[in-house]
DNA sequence: TCGCAAATCTGCATCCATTGCAGATTCGCA
DNA sequence: TGCGAATCTGCAATGGATGCAGATTTGCGA
């Protein structure tokens, strides 16, 4: 399958992604042109556009890869998952997934999200999208209990509560140093926000 | 207050956003250019940046004034009312609030956040800022039941359980001619989604 | 191995949004 | 009436994005 012009595209990819990566960091998002990011990987500048649709999408290649983690654990559920237990553990799946660039340009991604405005944009349309899909899955896998409706609605909240969360953590410098800590008190909140469907006590705690 | 230059002015933003909306519907909106809007609104293109950040902007004027309705069914709350029902409440807020022009622009806003990308950005920008200014207010408004963060997550949780819901909603052609439906079906999907926490059965019916 | 057709890559020209700058214009108020 | 501040504008430049047409490269069957 992997034919040498398939892997060849697959390796010019990657250099785009991390030439930018290096630049932003460097000089900052505004300041670097598509045309150097280009020349960095040694194409011209006509085929970045080729590769990427625009410039704010190389802070996010590979969001496929955890959305198909998510529906996976949707299809996984045990027999006794109601769509609570069912999508909350579809939602620790995404929070997971760590690569070796991933890695490096999480916190990349997280400064531009919130400096950047267009990169901030793209980041609530993939969002969103991600969620359209975990909701159509998800009514799929209990046909019984979920409209399409029901389980955007469902979908929607728990991700909300995520993101909101999130929003105001990430915002707190202190935040910036102990990753460890966010996580904790993220999942508190969440837990906290959506006590009433999980009344039974707080359940396991093996996020991200 | 209104001074006739702060009137002047307005009188031409006005311009801008009814002179695009026009524009918009006829010719779509990436082939209607900022400077044929600053010409229709008889200023100079490089003016229309003033009254402006962007093209996008345009859709969405007064934004301020749903926020600030929403904060205000906050501090209007109940002895009774507690974080969920005062939400609740205030998001109703949101959904009313019907002027001429936005009567008029409901619909084509509707079309553009799905149909161009950066108007869906900016839409969810504005959501999400939306979002955190009533979080902000909710938990002043709780100080001993709610820290920031969890009435962070808690809106979170409500605002994406209606966006989420209204999102596939949308998308049906169905929905276009019959608005009374989509507010039903809304209500019903928000409330069986918000279920654990009324468990004491659906409330009033007022919405938008 | 050879050679063609499809897939890619590029440079070029062009459009358009956005911004800095500097010189008018206009308005508010003393 | 007259000055200082707020506005408005044109001009030029930058940079992202796209259509086009002519190379280049790769896949694959003969």
């Amino acid at each position: 399958m992997a034919s040498l012009r398939d892997r060849k595209r697959a390796r010019t990819r990657q250099a785009l992604v991390e030439v930018a990566a290096d630049l932003f960091e460097r000089q900052g998002y505004d300041e670097t042109t598509v045309a150097q990011i280009a020349a960095g990987a040694e194409i011209g500048t006509r085929t970045f556009f080729s590769y990427f649709p625009g410039k704010e999408h190389l802070v996010f290649p590979e969001t496929d890869r955890r959305v198909h983690a998510a529906l996976e654990a949707i299809d996984q559920r045990g027999p006794k998952d109601g769509p609570a237990e069912v999508l909350l553990r579809a939602l620790r799946r995404v929070g997971d997934d760590s690569d070796d660039l991933s890695e490096r340009l999480a916190a990349l991604r997280l400064r531009l999200i919130r400096e950047v405005p267009a990169v901030q944009g793209l980041s609530l349309r993939i969002q969103l999208d991600a969620q359209r899909q975990i909701a159509t899955h998800l009514a799929a896998a209990f046909p019984e209990r979920l409209d399409e409706v029901r389980a955007a609605a469902l979908t929607g909240a728990f991700v909300g509560a995520v993101t909101g969360a999130l929003q105001v953590l990430l915002e707190r410098e202190e935040s910036r140093d102990d990753p460890a800590a966010v996580q904790r008190a993220l999942q508190e909140a969440v837990d906290a926000a959506l006590a009433p469907w999980f009344s039974g006590a707080g359940s396991d705690r093996s996020d991200h």
